[in-house]
DNA sequence: TAAATAAATTAAGTATGCTTAACTTATCGG
DNA sequence: CCGATAAGTTAAGCATACTTAATTTATTTA
C-alpha cells in the first residue's frame, strides 16, 4: 500500500540528513513536516518497520539504504516534472515547485522515464540540483563554492542556484546566468561585498546576497 | 477539504446519469466503484450534505448543478491529461487513460490551463470526447450515428470512437482513421456486415465488430 | 549529582473511507 | 394484497494519519 505521506516522510529525512549527515531528531522533523512530535513517532515506527528508515526511541532516524533509495526516487520525479513543466509548458520556476510536489506521488515509473526521455536524460535541473537516475544514482558534481566567497581573476562555471524560496532562477535567466555558464571574477567590491564578473564580453554586478545563493566551480582548463 | 475519492463518485455518477438520464442506483455504483454498497451510502450521504448530489433513502442520487459543474471539472481535467501526454510525450492512447486517472486530481486550475493553452484549447479528444472549457461548457456535437449502420453513397465525418477497454485508436490511426477525417460510404458487405468506405481515395474494410465503435455525422456541404 | 528543562512517547480521541454482517424497505409475482 | 427477494441501510469495526494532553526519558546546569 503506498502512501503519500510516507514519501513525505522519507523525503524530509533524506534532505535533512544530506545537510549534517547524522540521524533526524522528531522534533524537527515535526517542525519541518508541520505535523506534531506525536505524528512524527507514529510514522518513524511504521517506517522502521518496513525497512526504510532506522529509528531508536528518543534517539531519532535516519534511512537504510532501502529509504535512500525511495528518497532519490521521489526526488527524481520531483525534479523531472520540474524540469518537464518547464520545458514543456514554459512555465517558470517560480511556479513548478508546488506542482511537482502534488505530481511526484502520482507518477508511474513508465509515465516518469518517458519525461526523462523527453528531456533528453539530465543531470542537473536549473537549480544545479541533481536529478538521480532511473537506478537511483546520482551524478558526480565538483566542489562547489559561493560566487560571494571566490578570488578575482579566477574562471569559473555556474553549478547550482539556491532557490528555496524565491523565483531566483528565472531572474538569473535573464541577465545571462544559468547552470553550465562560464564566467570570470573580476574583483570584490569592499564597499558593499558585491561582486563585478564578466560573462560573454559582458559586465555585470551581482549583490552579495545574490552572490551566496550562486555557486559556482573552478574551470581548469585540461 | 478536498477527496479523491468524492471526485471519483461525482464522475461517476456523471457517467452513469449521461447514459439514461434518469437517478444512479446506489447499487450500480457500488459496483462501478468496485467498493461495498455500505460505503456508497455513505458517500452519497456525504455528498448530499455538500450540495453535490440529491439523494434520499432508497431512492438513488443525481448530480445537483453544483455537483456537475464539478464533474465537468474532472473530466476536463482527464481529457486534457491525456491529449497532453499523447501529444507532448508521444505515448499511445492505449498507455495514456490510467496516467490521466491520477493526474487529473492534483492539477491546479492554472496548470491545467496552460495544459489547455499548449494544446491551442481542443474541443475534442481523439476519441471524439468533449473537453469541457475552463468554465465547465460543453463543446456543440451533431448527432452521431455507429459507422456499421450509415447508408451507403453518403459521405460522413469521424466524430466519435469508443474505445473503453483496448487501444482502438491506436489502431485506427494506422488506417488513416481518426477524429474530423471525412470517408464515404462504399457499401455494406451482406456476407459479414463489415463496411467499405473511401478515406483520400483509399479504400478500406472495416469488420462490424469495429464499425460499431467508430460514430459518424453526416456531411452536409453548406 | 540531583533538580530543572527540553525532547520524545503514550494515551485517548477525531475524521475519512472503507469492510462485513445483520437488519430494513421496496417491489414484484402469484 | 401478501410474502419472497432484491436493494439499501445500519451497526460495529479497521487502517491511516492526524490531534491534544499527560507522562516519561534525556540532558543540562547549578
Amino acid at each position: 500500500m503506498k502512501s503519500i505521506s510516507q514519501e513525505d516522510y522519507i523525503k524530509r529525512i533524506y534532505k535533512m540528513q544530506s545537510g549534517n549527515k547524522s540521524s533526524v531528531a522528531s522534533g524537527s522533523l515535526a517542525i519541518e513536516l508541520g505535523v506534531s512530535k506525536a505524528a512524527v513517532t507514529d510514522m518513524t515506527r511504521k517506517l522502521a518497520k518496513e525497512g526504510l528508515i532506522n529509528y531508536q526511541s528518543y534517539k531519532g532516524s535516519f534511512l537504510t539504504r532501502k529509504g535512500e533509495r525511495k528518497a532519490l526516487d521521489i526526488i527524481r520525479r520531483h525534479r523531472l516534472w520540474e524540469l518537464f513543466l518547464v520545458e514543456a509548458l514554459n512555465l517558470n520556476w517560480a511556479e513548478v515547485h508546488d506542482e511537482a510536489e502534488n505530481l511526484e506521488h502520482y507518477t508511474s515509473e513508465f509515465l516518469i522515464n518517458r519525461i526523462d526521455k523527453y528531456l533528453n536524460f539530465p543531470e542537473f535541473d536549473p537549480h544545479g540540483d541533481p536529478i538521480p537516475d532511473k537506478n537511483g544514482k546520482l551524478p558526480k558534481t565538483r566542489k562547489r563554492i559561493q560566487l560571494s566567497k571566490t578570488k578575482s581573476g579566477k574562471d569559473f562555471v555556474v553549478c547550482r542556484v539556491d532557490d528555496k524560496n524565491a523565483g531566483l532562477v528565472d531572474y538569473l535567466g535573464k541577465v545571462g546566468i544559468g547552470i553550465g555558464v562560464k564566467l570570470k571574477i573580476i574583483e570584490r567590491l569592499e564597499f558593499d561585498n558585491s561582486v563585478m564578473l564578466k560573462i560573454k564580453k559582458k559586465e555585470i554586478v551581482l549583490s552579495e546576497k545574490i552572490a551566496e545563493k550562486v555557486f559556482v566551480s573552478e574551470l581548469k582548463d585540461e
